[in-house]
DNA sequence: ATGGTCGTCCCACGA
């Protein structure tokens, strides 16, 4: 069994301590992390090493920022998602990790990538433009990556809220970049591909919220939104076992914003 | 309640 969280932790080094605690406590084997808002020479590596993970990250100053910490062997395979040469936003990065098989010695290749998706707000602007690019691209790679017939799971801040059960207030945010018609539509057509969704999955109640606004008291109010995701191919989603979401690091002192969502695959 | 909260970095901007 391998258990994968993605998480995005609102500034690796704000919330250091907030991320090792649920490390400690949630054991995770792969972690897709995002918005690490710092370069190499800022992330906090010993911190994170010293409990046993193996760390890629693609950094950015200020801004994005996506890593994977992984407890097995990590290979990179890709620093940025292909189709935009010249792309300086930090949201992309894939690798390989091996996964030693719980029986005879045999070893499992885990593909994995941590997608930090552009937010898109406000509608209407080049920012939602580059959005919609944004997800055209994430479904050509995705559908090569199918190709491939490995176990992989694509995860990450997809900044897309997928149906109103998704939303605390529907009508509210209907016309966010998180729930239009078009952004929802791009979704569904990555899963139409042969994804599968590992919350959705498993659980059929509405209001499994992964993010909270810091204002208005929106945590204490559950008033929150499902943006983070776990993706599947057939090979993945063959293995699923449990899935959920961690409310937990969200109700502690100086939280991320977002809290992790995980998944376990029996390999 | 012509806002309410964060992180980054120093001034607003992004979320």
């Amino acid at each position: 069994m391998i258990r994968i969280a993605t998480f995005n932790v609102n500034s690796i080094k704000a919330h250091i301590v907030n991320v090792t605690n649920w490390l400690k406590a949630a054991k995770p084997d792969v972690v897709l992390m995002q918005e690490i808002k710092t370069t190499d020479d800022g992330f906090p590596r010993l911190e994170i090493e010293d409990l046993g993970y193996n760390i890629a990250a693609v950094g950015q100053k200020t801004y994005n920022g996506v890593a994977i910490l992984s407890k097995h062997p990590l290979t990179v395979e890709q620093r940025a998602l292909p189709g935009h040469p010249g792309d300086e936003q930090a949201r992309y990065i894939e690798g390989l990790i091996e996964v030693p098989d719980s029986g005879k010695g045999k070893r499992t290749v885990l593909r994995v990538a941590s997608i930090y998706l552009p937010n898109g707000n406000p509608a209407g602007t080049e920012k939602f433009t580059y959005k919609l690019a944004w997800m055209d691209r994430l479904r050509d790679h995705a559908a090569s990556l199918l190709k491939l017939e490995e176990v992989l799971v694509l995860g990450g801040d997809y900044n897309v809220a997928p149906a109103d059960e998704d939303v605390y207030d529907p009508e509210g945010w209907r016309d966010d970049a998180l729930c239009k018609p078009e952004t929802r539509r791009a979704f569904r057509s990555l899963l139409n591909l042969g994804y599968t969704d590992a919350i959705r999955a498993l659980h059929t109640q509405p209001h499994l919220y992964t993010f909270w606004d810091y204002q208005a008291g929106c945590w204490q109010r559950d008033e929150g939104l499902r943006i983070d995701h776990l993706l599947l191919s057939p090979q993945a989603a063959d293995r699923l076992s449990e899935s959920g979401v961690d409310r937990d690091p969200r109700g502690k002192d100086k939280p991320s914003d977002h809290t992790p969502v995980w998944c376990e695959l029996d390999i």
